[in-house]
DNA sequence: GTCTATAGTCAGATAGAC
DNA sequence: GTCTATCTGACTATAGAC
């Protein structure tokens, strides 16, 4: 499969104080936490910072030491989200022998991060409309879809996957599936992960194979 | 198939002024219509009620003349588009030799709406943070699940479509699928609609369907 | 029916005490 | 670092003239 290919760069520099101690950092960590749960229940524009900082069990004035707006905030959230997923994705395809088994993993992969990480998930799906103006988001978004493009046209080529589509179009309809998970799953529910994943590979990888 | 069975009722009742004359009735459209457009573009929350004015022409408080609220102009927009939708699936339905046929002309009927009605759906998705508030939209979204699922679990009961699977997750994948066509497919672009709805036939209902 | 003008509200952000 | 207090701007919605 093709190499990793170093990440992009840049979150919107932040001038804020350096925060630089451990205890400073978790505090940080533990808003942006809050914030995910926040922006996820009631959509980034319906929340306020006031209801951020109450579930930081903070005042929405203190959030400002620590971010220079809301908008850094969602942006933080989703960049350090993307980054994670990026790097798995990676050692997945890495890892994988042949297309068939890298395609199968990596929508084993996605299906588990959506379920450990629902509030990201929803945010970049529910409020695409207001993140999609952080260039460190939409990047990182495009590595993503560069990652499992390589994957598929590497199928086509192999003739293992079926050609007559663009590697672009298979991949929008997996991945639109695959998103559609986080609507009714329920990681509480009868149905287990590895169920899940059993019964989205089968769904899904019919058709995108040469019978 | 399955019958018709009425659609639901209600939406928010607005005490209104009459608009009862025609030009009147068709200001009104001209209203739902920039409301549409300005709020797929800018998302509902970001969209203000004087960006709507400004696309049909008038000023922010003649808006008021036609309707109570920003919401009950979302709603007003959403419930017209999923009336006709609804009706368009219970006719595909009702002429349908069988379940895969059933299947896949509501998946056709549904990519055709979702370029038709770009505006509509885009917000569906964009803002259902924002209007799962009202039981009118709520109530059509069912609706609309209920004749889907009416349709798989007939293909499953009459042995066609692979029986392991709950109706309703075969429905959310298929759906999901279908529904993130809106994020790629440019209607102006290489690919017909025609070959766009042989593309998701294929690539979704060999898994649906028992091999 | 559409306009002007504005009331009322609320949310994001800042200043400065502690 | 976190708080209190407050400013500022923006937006929905209304009142009333035309």
């Amino acid at each position: 499969m093709t190499p990793p290919g170093k990440t992009t760069k840049s979150v919107s520099q932040t001038r804020r104080r350096s925060t630089g101690s451990p205890a400073g950092q978790a505090r940080k960590e533990s808003v942006l936490l809050a914030a995910s749960k926040v922006f996820a229940e009631k959509g980034f524009a319906n929340a306020t910072v006031r209801d951020v900082a109450d579930e930081a069990n903070m005042l929405s004035g203190s959030l400002y030491y620590y971010f220079d707006s809301k908008e850094a905030i969602v942006e933080q959230v989703l960049v350090d989200y993307l980054g994670v997923i990026i790097r798995e994705y990676q050692s997945v395809v890495a890892e994988a022998a042949d297309p068939s088994e890298a395609l199968t993993g990596l929508m084993a992969r996605a299906l588990r991060s959506l379920v450990r990480n629902r509030n990201e998930v929803l945010i970049l799906q529910n409020d695409w409309s207001y993140v999609q103006v952080f260039p460190s988001i939409v990047d990182r978004q495009h590595e993503v879809e560069r990652i499992w493009m390589d994957v598929i046209q590497a199928g086509m080529d192999s003739g293992v996957f079926r050609g007559e589509f663009s590697a672009r179009m298979v991949y929008r309809t997996v991945m639109g599936a695959v998103q559609a998970v986080i609507r009714w799953f329920d990681p509480a529910g009868s149905v287990t992960i590895d169920e899940l994943i059993e019964i989205e590979t089968v769904l899904l990888l019919r058709g995108v194979q040469v019978p």
